[in-house]
DNA sequence: CCTAAGTTGCACACACATGTGCAACTTGAA
DNA sequence: TTCAAGTTGCACATGTGTGTGCAACTTAGG
């Protein structure tokens, strides 16, 4: 009542500005997982300070950059759909493979970090999800291994490509190779012999291993 | 040649001391990854001042409290070979798979860590080395896949039997489960279908998943 | 019993990063 | 041009852990 709200809209640099952070702290922390605050802010071009005129702390900030991340994923995974329960796992391994391929080592800190059991779980949950029923059905199906709980050969689909995540990390390789890679590895926690892995592989070359290398 | 060497032998309970501090650095580390010399100091019965008396620095002390547990684990794989190297991975997972399910939340930690390069490396070395040569020998053989280059190969099972460690962390897993696990995921790794994993691990119960739960 | 080895407690320096308060400044939008 | 949104620089508090120096103490071994 006493002081008419100083109706002015934002600064349209501030968005700009706010976007420059989430993109530098997406660069930074791809190369140095405990980059500083400082760090990221120069490579945006503000200052440490100024940080706090958008995020309330460090964590809040790696807490979007996760949540956007983690919402491309889903969104790219959920584009596509296969009835074959073996080819969508591939599908699904190849799609995630592309939207991470140039954040590996973040994805890799995010993953191990304490943002696991917040932002991915409630983001992704959806794909884990996913994974689980293409299991189930595979073993339905007679494709896939009908051994272990659907839950658990899950979790060692989606360990094997985090393995080749690290190893992509070791040593350099191309994004073809990765997709390939992710695919077989999958395919073999899902309990498909290796020939019969590639079998797959090549079947469907074009929409797995495409040569458009972008 | 002024002064006497104060000859006298070192105090009894130093080592004692010492052990107890890796000890204690065991069990801590195995709680908390980030627990401080202050804790482990004390679970050990002494304080943070006297740990400098045995060891430089926290990183001396997790050193070798990381060559120790890599040093046993190369001497239990060492101790037992086969000559097919598919039940040799097998035995393999089985072993190492004891030797560090009472230390899981720790191994998980020095391996993911700094330590990898260090002593793992050096230590684990010819474990890794004979994980290579079963894969080239089971390709070699036609039991093996031929699809990857066996380092490749040798980097999925080493991921595999990571992940089964993981899954170990995040809800109960006997001992007996973890074996089978290791074995499946390992074999999986390796391009068996999870029906000829299966078969290894049936044919070979009483050296891979015996029931001595000790 | 003597004495050196080992421990303790305390203080301190150091490093490092986060988060805040505040005054002065620059910039964009109306 | 004006003025609030936004930025800057600096200081400061805070927290947390490591590594050291030193005097006083306790204990094991000869």
């Amino acid at each position: 009542m006493s002081s008419q709200t100083g109706t002015r809209g934002p600064r349209s640099d501030a968005a700009k500005n706010r976007a420059a952070l989430l993109d530098a702290a997406r660069t930074e922390l791809n190369q140095d997982p405990d980059a500083s605050l400082e760090a990221i802010a120069a490579a945006a071009g503000l200052t440490r300070r100024s940080v706090y005129g958008h995020f309330p702390s460090r964590e809040a900030l790696i807490g979007e950059l996760a949540a956007i991340g983690a919402a491309r994923v889903a969104a790219a995974v959920d584009a596509i759909h296969d009835t074959d329960p073996v080819l969508d796992l591939a599908l699904v391994g190849r799609l995630v493979w592309d939207d991470v391929a140039d954040v590996r080592a973040m994805t890799r800190t995010v993953v191990r970090g304490p943002l696991h059991e917040q932002v991915l779980s409630s983001e992704l949950g959806p794909l884990h999800a996913r994974i689980v029923a293409d299991v189930e059905l595979a073993a339905a199906t007679g494709a896939g291994r009908t051994d272990l709980h659907a839950e658990t050969v899950a979790r060692l689909i989606e360990g094997a490509a985090f393995t080749v995540l690290d190893e992509s990390l070791r040593r350099p390789m191309s994004r073809h190779e990765g997709r390939r890679l992710v695919v077989l590895a999958g395919l073999g926690a899902l309990g498909l012999s290796w020939r019969d892995a590639n079998a797959v592989l090549v079947a469907n070359a074009d929409r797995l291993t495409p040569e458009d290398d972008r």
